[in-house]
DNA sequence: CCGATGCTTCGGCCATCACCGAAGCATTCC
DNA sequence: GGAATGCTTCGGTGATGGCCGAAGCATCGG
């Protein structure tokens, strides 16, 4: 079967140390240029190019030439999906647990990050449990369900969650598993229009060139009453 | 960040084609042998034993000693997920579409077959295209739930859907993009639940050694007169 | 017991590929 | 125009890893 030298094409193109690290930089869905993640990756430029280009003409990475710069990311939400199921595999077989965390930018990692399109860490969990707990939302491993009241929450905070419009039926969401907490946040259209509702909000913010996101005072002061989550 | 290793390693594990032909062919749920894997690998035996004792390391397969056989399948749903999604990018990656077929195997596979738990194929496709018709379950690119009249078929056909027992909100589904169709059919719990439903009541079986599955003249009728599907 | 089968380990060959230094284009700024 | 920046291509080196032949353990059958 043909299929068969592709799908291995693909998964060695991940399966590269340098490229992994590229990859996971670009997993906030930002664009970054060559030489940022050739920093990250921690390899030279040249080196860093050819990578990029085999990342390219393989599909995983797609890229926007802007003056004397190149900003790739990821080609399309099904590579991110991809992404993080190998993440979610590479957890569960790798329990080398560490000394509980290795330094600051780790720790802010943990607390609240970007995944792709949506919120992850100890943030993104917070509010998939608080949903959760409020009857606003449903979730299994496999898919989840956004319930009348969550309806009304959203459209209340003002989140549109059907831009296609042609939505006739219930919202549907879907649950991702956290890297650093083990346990579900919310990705999906629904986590995609939320994560986007706390940024334009002012909830909280892109750290320097992190994945990490800082929560706001704002953030902080919403998240408590809207969602009731304490200490985040 | 450690993870970042172990990321590169999952990936690359399933990176090299004979061992993701072996993964291929272990997609189907089903355990089997290394000579056998060794086989659909186009590689000896020696060989795959080496591959085999990687995977099973790191993680991506178990083992089952039974005799003097060693019966291999994947080490978790989460890794059969895994292998679906970089499928899908390699299907969104690879369209150098060939003759449409390659030979009466691959059209028996695109006809239908197992996608580790789940059916796939024309079949899987054409079983979700009804249910979805019928307004038995909805379904978006990302999750999928079963409606009112969805529980209530399949009641009727004597699925359980709640082995976990404690199920009190609605059944989620999960849909799963079919490499052959380009469709979603049905995978997750409710996927799994209907694909063995199939199997024991004899509407299909296995074909040989081979993800394909045929239907049976019984299956015929059922699915024609259950789901309305006239040809598959 | 002894041979056959399934699988593994060992040793050596070979191809692939990641890596960097150096040099070459393109773009922007002065 | 000339220098600086961002990125690429080229050439050569080194290491990783896939592959098989041969041999070594287990298990099943007679």
């Amino acid at each position: 079967m043909a299929s068969n030298a592709a799908f291995a094409e693909v998964a060695s193109l991940a399966g590269d140390p340098a490229r992994a690290g590229m990859l996971h930089a670009l997993m906030d869905g930002r664009a970054l240029t060559a030489t940022e993640l050739a920093r990250v990756a921690g390899i030279t430029p040249q080196t860093a190019s050819g990578h990029l280009t085999r990342l390219t003409v393989g599909g995983l990475l797609t890229v926007e030439k802007q003056g004397r710069h190149r900003y790739h990311r990821l080609a399309s939400p099904a590579v991110a999906r991809m992404l993080e199921s190998i993440m979610q595999v590479a957890a569960d077989t790798a329990p080398p647990r560490r000394k509980a965390f290795v330094g600051p930018r780790d720790l802010a990692l943990r607390a609240a990050r970007t995944c792709y399109d949506h919120l992850a860490g100890h943030l993104g969990v917070a509010l998939a449990d608080a949903l959760v707990a409020r009857g606003d939302i449903e979730l299994t491993a496999d898919a989840g369900i956004v319930t009348g009241s969550g309806a009304a929450l959203f459209e209340n905070l003002g989140i549109d969650l059907a831009p296609s419009g042609k939505r006739k039926g219930r919202m549907l969401c879907r649950p991702c598993l956290d890297w650093s907490e083990r346990r579900p946040h919310l990705a999906g259209a629904v986590g995609a229009a939320l994560c986007k509702h706390c940024l334009t909000e002012g909830w909280i913010k892109h750290v320097d060139g992190s994945r990490a996101v800082a929560i706001t005072a704002k953030g902080q002061r919403n998240f408590r009453e809207v969602f009731g989550i304490g200490q985040a």
